[in-house]
Parts: structure tokens; sequence; C-alpha cells
DNA sequence: TTCTCTCAAATTGTATACAATAAAAGCAGG
DNA sequence: CCTGCTTTTATTGTATACAATTTGAGAGAA
């Protein structure tokens, strides 16, 4: 498997030479997805590098990276911002996640699960459940759920053999934590979650590839239609300002 | 439709700034895509800029892009290499393209074709009649009809209505000349995908999504299925020297 | 020969300087 | 008070210089 093709793409650039660098792309990347970059903020080379204690050269090189990522939107001469996805945005990801998820999840249950592989998954839904049976504070329980959540989901793909295809689904799973605004996370849908993941889980130790399949696109369907709807309400793509002092402002309404 | 988000993905980028601006990125990916930059060939930026008459800069950053659309394949203090697809690769390759394919041309059909984006998938098409009934050598018919192939595939998506599904389609299509020498080109072949394209086009503008979209599927699995299989001789990724003098080494063996 | 080590050349990584462009501020005129 | 132009500032685009790293060649020893 030609891992050095499809693997030396972004996410696997910021594994082997940023992240643990301490480098540039991966920094700059987790402000965005956690939200200290909030959508729609510009990105002042200067700025960053100077908060970095880098020079705007490799700055420079990892925005154009995460460009790509789809993490923030490049002008000619008017420098980068974070994206900043619609509603409709997130429908057309949503919509592309049920497809390419579906697919990772059947040729998953058609190859069958490593043991191990299978006792990770395990170990995930047991957090999960511990995470529920804790009585956690609601914003402290979505938050533990929603990154086991993830992790469950690129474990789950991480052995149907297609590289290509995984690194689409880093694509539209890897986002900004701001599109969490668009959803309304009430407690049922987060249980009714977990227990999709469990049935999901169960199709696929069993090799039962169409089911789990129908289960995983059922699952997504159902995160999509949880997004609030008004209609034609979009937010404003111009926030005009985006000095990254006003983070917070962001992650409050999301409950 | 944000467009300003998904669009401004690379391949706009290269519209946007670089192309008619003669700048790094357009004229590289050409290269690559060409075929000028043979796959495996280890591209130097020094002579590249020197090629290009411009600094090591902007061609970095142009590589760094290239990365991200997979056209190159990068290594920390090693520099860029154009992509070497393995056949497994590729294989990956037309299994994404099944999937998000027929799902896009299942989109067009739900929502049906602009009268004019119709008339210009008939001209593609008629052009190909013509290219067959021209009697041409066969390597020209050969590029001809994958150059309309690839623009009545482009075409017919574009109104699908889901970018985010097409910045993916393009990057399972926008893929180096190199990988013809896994395929079989028959005459047959192409009449056969010509025969079929027609058959597309007519379900999309009958308004029959599932047929089109199992059209879709078959007519790429037969592509597919023409790779030449000698199951397990991969191409080494190594061919351990990749001057961009020994061109033309690469695309004569097409045939 | 073959292996290893050392040193030189080539290449990539980063910083800095300056040019080009866009945004913002100031200023006249209505 | 507003409008449109000029000047100033901020920011991005490119080139160059130098440091760090890898690659390749050659010398010496087994």
């Amino acid at each position: 498997m030609a891992i050095s093709n499809f693997y030396a793409y972004n996410l696997a650039m910021a594994v082997l030479s940023d992240i643990h660098d301490g480098k540039a792309y991966g920094r700059i990347r987790q402000m965005i997805l956690s939200g200290d970059l909030p959508m729609g903020a510009r990105i002042i080379e200067t700025r960053i590098a100077e908060q970095l204690g880098q020079s705007r050269t490799p700055i420079r090189e990892a925005l154009r990276l995460l460009a790509s990522d789809g993490l923030v939107v490049f002008e000619p001469n008017r420098g980068y911002r974070v994206v900043c996805y619609t509603r409709a945005d997130v429908r057309e990801i949503y919509s592309c996640r049920v497809l390419l998820e579906s697919e990772a999840v059947r040729l998953v249950a058609e190859r069958g699960l490593s043991p191990d592989r299978a006792a990770l998954l395990e170990s995930l839904l047991a957090e999960a459940d511990a995470a529920f049976a804790a009585n956690l504070e609601p914003e402290i329980l979505r938050q533990r759920f929603l990154a086991v959540n993830n992790q469950f989901h690129q474990q789950l793909y991480a052995g149907c053999g297609n590289e290509m295809l995984l690194t689409m689904i880093r694509k539209v799973t890897d986002i900004p934590v701001g599109i969490r605004h668009y959803f309304r996370f009430s407690d049922d849908l987060l249980a009714g979650s977990h227990v999709a993941h469990r049935k999901i889980f169960q199709a696929t130790v069993n090799r039962q590839p169409e089911r789990a399949s129908a289960l995983m696109r059922e699952h997504i369907w159902t995160a999509k239609d949880r997004m609030i709807d008004p209609s034609e309400i979009e937010t404003p793509t111009d926030p005009s300002d985006g000095r990254h002092d006003n983070r917070g402002a962001d992650e409050k309404s999301a409950a």
C-alpha cells in the first residue's frame, strides 16, 4: 500500500514534521479546530509569526496547507481568513459524510475488524458509557462525548483499505468547532448517537456490510437533521473584525 | 452558495491568481498532468525556479499546494517528487470515483440539467462522434477522446449543487497522465465509453436519477476493469533519478 | 573488493529586506 | 455632514542570504 503517496498529504505532514516539532501547521490547525481562531477571523501572518516565534515564511507555507485542508480561505493580496461555513456548506459536508462514511464502514465490515482494533473500539464505547453514567454537566458531557465520537469514527474506518477514501473522510471531518452553532445538541441526540454507534459496531463485528452501511447513513442523516434550520437566515460571511482576542464569544451558544 | 469557501481551494487558486498570471502553481501543475514531469520525478526547487524565472519562495508555495492536491509528495528535508501511483493506488482512486461520480450524476438527474448545459454536453458528445468518424490515428483518437471525456464528466457534474462533492471529484480526476500506463486503451473500450456517455446523458436528461447513477457506476467500473493487472508486479516507487530531462520516456508506451 | 568514515557539494529550511498592493486615515471641496 | 481624492499605514508578495540537512564522492582500512 502506497502510504507514501496519499498519506504524504496534509495531515501526515502535520504528524511527520510539524505537530511534535511545535511548528506552525499543527498549532494553527489546532487553534482553528478548537475555535481559538473563530470562524471568519482574519489571519495576519506577522501576528501569528510573532505569536509562534517564527518568521513569516513557515507560517505562510502552513497557511497554504491549511487552505487546501479547507480550514482557511485565501484571497490574493488579501491574505487568509478562517473558513466560515454557512449552513448550506454544512449540509453539503454532511451529504458527503453520508456517502463516504457509509462506504468506509461497508468496506470494514466486509474485510472484518482486526481483534485489537475491535478492542479499541469497545473501549471507546465503554468510555462513552462511563461519561453518560457519570452525571456530568451537560456542556462537559457534550464535549467529552464529541471527542470520543470523533475517535470512534476515525478508528472504525482506519482499516477500510482505501487510503484515498480515508483522506477524503478526514477532509469532511476536520472542521472548525464553530459549526456546532448550527446544531442542536440535546441530550437525547447524544444518547441516540451513542446507541447508533453500538449498533454500527455490532453490525461491523458481525460482518454485515449492508447493515452497517445503512446504519451509518441513518446515523449521519440523523445528525444532519438536527441542524438548526432558520431556512434562509444565513450567517453573514463578514464578521468584519477578526482579531483573535474575541474568542469565547464563539463557544458559548453551542449548548 | 458559499463558493467563497470551497471554491477557494486549490483549483480556484490556480484560476484566480496563478494560471493567467503565468505563475508557478498552474505551470507546474500542467507539467505534471501532461507528463512533462514524469511520475516519480524529483522536483528541485532551484531548478524549477530558474526555469520559470522566479525565486524559490513562490515555487515552494506552489509545491505545497500541489502536495495537497496529491500531485506531488513531500518529505521533510528531502523536498518534493511527482506522485507515483501504484496500481493499487489507482484502484483506490477508481473506487472513489465510482462512489463520488455516481452520486454526483444522481443529484444532477434529480435537479435536472439547465438547457445550456445540456446543449454543451450534446456538443461534447457530438465532438466525440466526429473524432470517431474521422478515422484518426489510434493514438490521436485516444488523446482527443480522453480530453473530451474529461470535459464531459466535469460539465455533467457541474450543476450537482454540492461544491464539496465537486472538489473531491476533481481530486480523484486530476491525475498525472502517467497512470495511463496501467490501462489498456483498446478501440472498443473507447467506443464503449462513448456509448456509455450517451446513455448516461440520456438518463440524466430524462430525470432518471437511479438509472443515471447505475450507468455511471458501471461506466467507471468498466474502466477500472480494463486496468492491466500483473497482479502484484507493482512499479517500484523509486525511479531513483528524476531530472526532468527524461521526458517522453514516459508517454510513448501508453498506447 | 567492500565497508565505513570523512568531507564537499547540493538541496532544503528559515530569516530578513524590500517591493507591490490593499486598507485606512486625513483632508479639501461641495 | 457627506463625498471623493490624496497620503499614510498595514499587510501581503517576492527576492536574497545564510543556516541546517541530506546526498554523494573519495580515501582509507578490513
